[in-house]
DNA sequence: CGGCCTTGTGAACATCCTGTGACATTTCGT
DNA sequence: ACGAAATGTCACAGGATGTTCACAAGGCCG
């Protein structure tokens, strides 16, 4: 069970990082010579590449799955800087490389500010393109690297990124990709509140539209195995209006092991402790209603 | 509420910790026209830089703690290419930006390759730099999303952002998102009377229209809950006619710590503290106020 | 002291948010 | 191609939160 992850998918923009692994990228031009070099140089590196010509819709760069893109400005025509905008809007994660002709330093600064990550003047070098995409590349995915495998664990369950999965008491959760890359991602961050819109971001790619339940789907699979699994503890909490916050708490009284650093009411869990059964909401205190 | 705020974007009301919260950043260069206009901007920007002439060994950058150094390469001399890799592998999240004089195609790649994060090449206009830093750091501190999180206190309160919540001797106050962002909001300019528009607008994302009272509504929620848990303390001062004003003032005598550090009449107390239990008013500093 | 305006309250009401279970779609192995 | 597993969507139910109101209380000014 579980082991199928298939950790080498593209796009995972969310952890585990792969290391070299082969880079979607896309090229939106219209320069035949410039794409041929560059296309050339791409297939001799291994990445997965593709050339567009058109002003393809920001959604539509959304399905692509791309780690960066390298584009000429030229061809949005004037919608240049609505487009630049909404996609780096959209997929934050993006590198996003604009490679076109002469421009002033106003303009330069715009697109870096409305989220390009390079800005490269033609005529230039193909090697030099490459070399920043990659540079652009490896500061996005950077963090995601990080995953020294050191086995994070909270309450009975243990998290191990070298095994994309976590246990309690040595049994696999049997956790999906997406399910682990959740956990994994809450956990890293135990204790802190992670935004649905961050999640969401960091797991999927990019930004979340409005009204879509995902990551509260996701959130309850892993409540679903996590309490099957280890029964008398909380793992996961609510922050209405916010999002969710990792944090194992123990439902026995004398077990105290919160690993709540500083500010925990010792005595929040006298209050109602057999009433939410399933109520996840956290509502930090107010054992005493209003 | 709505999409609620996703403190990237709009006027994050969450402590600013996310946008542009201070940046660590430091030159070096020695170009002393170019250092002086990026200073001058950079202080307008509210970064935290240092300037720097000499090669400095690669192991005193990692005690800067930067987010991001600007290095013309000609002041490290042959050593350059040593010291920067050197120093990309030693501070894989720091972010750097190369501005040196004309250089080869095979010098900007071999630089990014090495682990530069952009390559700028002088002359250069000021501007362009900055928002070539802002780049780059934007990529890099998207996944650490770390806020930095520098828990505000007041009197008996605790505003932890990393919680979106407020505590009181290890109490959460149990705050709803509003009621968070309106607390440190204000505390966050703690002394200063913020007028009802500008908490609105920083709050809501779009100005008041008059006869809305939802400001005010919120500010009694939030007396509640502050009032329930720290009962011997004032927080949140209401200035007729303009707005209001965070800060902590103990209701007993002696204690005096007040932590109004300017322009506060010592002698404000002595007047009504009695009198005005309930009453949050605070007239005597309104002159003040404009 | 009296009128006019601002702020404090409490409650009713309208919305939004989250937990769930069912179902549609996509992915992947056989 | 087929089927199982995983992922993504939907719609509903309840509860939590935000907004609006009407009115009382208090401050400002003549």
């Amino acid at each position: 069970m579980t082991e199928s992850i298939t950790a080498s998918d593209v796009a995972a923009p969310s952890g585990q990082g792969g290391a070299s692994s082969a880079l979607r990228i896309a090229v939106l031009d219209r320069d035949s010579g410039f794409i041929q070099v560059l296309s050339k140089r791409l297939d001799r590196l291994g990445w997965e590449h593709r050339v567009l010509a058109s002003p393809v819709p920001a959604d539509a760069v959304v399905a692509m799955r791309l780690s960066a893109l390298v584009v000429d400005l030229a061809v949005l025509g004037p919608q240049a800087w609505e487009w630049l905008e909404r996609l780096c809007g959209t997929l934050p994660d993006l590198g996003i490389v604009v490679c076109t002709g002469p421009s002033t330093v106003a303009q330069r600064v715009r697109g870096l500010r409305l989220g390009a990550d390079d800005w490269i003047t033609k005529p230039c070098h193909p090697e030099e393109v490459i070399a920043r995409v990659q540079s652009v590349v490896r500061r996005r995915r950077r963090p995601s690297g990080r995953t020294e495998t050191k086995p994070l664990s909270a309450g009975e369950v243990e998290i191990r990124s070298d095994r994309f999965q976590a246990f309690v008491g040595g049994d696999s959760l049997d956790l999906t990709r997406r399910e682990f890359e959740l956990i994994e991602l809450l956990a890293a961050a135990e204790g802190r509140v992670l935004e649905r819109e961050e999640i969401y971001s960091r797991l999927w790619g990019y930004t979340m539209v409005r009204g879509d339940r995902s990551v509260d789907v996701f959130v309850r699979k892993l409540r679903q195995k996590l309490e099957k699994a280890s029964p008398r503890w909380r793992y996961i909490h609510t922050h209405f209006g916010i999002g969710y916050r990792f944090a194992a708490e123990s439902l026995d009284l004398h077990s105290a092991e919160v690993e709540v650093p500083p500010s925990v009411p010792a005595d929040w869990d006298a209050g109602d402790q057999g009433e939410f059964p399933r109520a996840h909401q956290d509502r930090e205190l107010t054992p005493d209603a209003l």
